[in-house]
DNA sequence: CAGCATCCAAACAGATACTG
DNA sequence: CAGTATCTGTTTGGATGCTG
């Protein structure tokens, strides 16, 4: 019997699995892998890497404008974060008025790849999610308690 | 001249941000796609998903057991997001003392496949983030101000 | 055993005012 | 323009005590 690209891949998860669960509890907490992780999902984060992937080179403001909603407190914090962790470099100019541009690093265009595979998933699987939510809504809603969850 | 995995990659990926940049910002922040990718990072929801995959079936003592640190609390919240969304099932067994099991859905195996992934990715370049951290930090510390970051 | 309810501390994030 | 500083409301998550 032939073995599928699936089974495959359900070969090395197990594999897989076994390694980072050997590494994500590791020193009480002090795993970077989550620390890691967290850039992945961090709303201003994915957004700001989207932008700037998108864009090539954004100054301060151009991203501003793009990411809907952010205060500029957040975007500044933001990028912080993505610059001290390599995904993001920042470019100063030496100029009245400043000007300072944003670009992905190498690294952080590999982490854009990643995000964007992610975002596929949510993308194709978006429907399956809501329909349970609904399921479970009105599962509970008949139960009793409704608003558990928003 | 060939083109490369890489180059293909690379080609899709310019298209692949197009939609999602078109649809990331609809309707004032209700898109759902925010909302699943923060399934993601979630610490214990990505825990409970790594474990629940390794075992296969687990009660609620058992995955407590094996998630270091997770409180009561959180672990029962977790696992009512994970259901809701479809990803954990929760069998219910009229016994006592009451026997509750979990397991991973065919969609959370799938998310579970996704999120390995991101963990690879994370694993392979910890080292550079580390690195780039360190670099940021002593900067900053030679500068002034340095404990901007943890 | 498998939880729910409540309280409280800490982290997070928006709004606002100010600066080189 | 590109931030920093501060204040404050909101969210998160741990600890604890109680139930079927």
């Amino acid at each position: 019997m032939n073995r599928t690209i699936i089974d495959y891949q359900e070969d090395r998860l197990e594999e897989k699995l076994q390694k980072i669960l050997g590494n994500v509890d590791v020193a009480g907490g002090t795993c970077p892998i989550r620390h890691i992780l967290a850039r992945f999902s961090d709303k201003w984060s994915t957004l700001s890497i989207f932008h700037l992937g998108d864009a090539g080179t954004l100054r301060f403001n151009e991203l501003k404008k793009r990411i809907d909603g952010i205060s500029q407190r957040m975007l500044t914090v933001t990028l912080r974060t993505l610059e001290r962790d390599g995904l993001v470099s920042r470019q100063v100019y030496a100029e009245i008025p400043p000007r300072v541009e944003y670009q992905l690093t190498d690294l952080g265009r590999s982490l854009l790849v990643q995000i964007i595979n992610m975002g596929e998933w949510a993308s194709n699987n978006s429907n399956q999610i809501i329909e349970a939510r609904t399921r479970f809504d009105t599962r509970e809603g008949k139960a009793g308690n409704s608003v558990l969850l928003d």
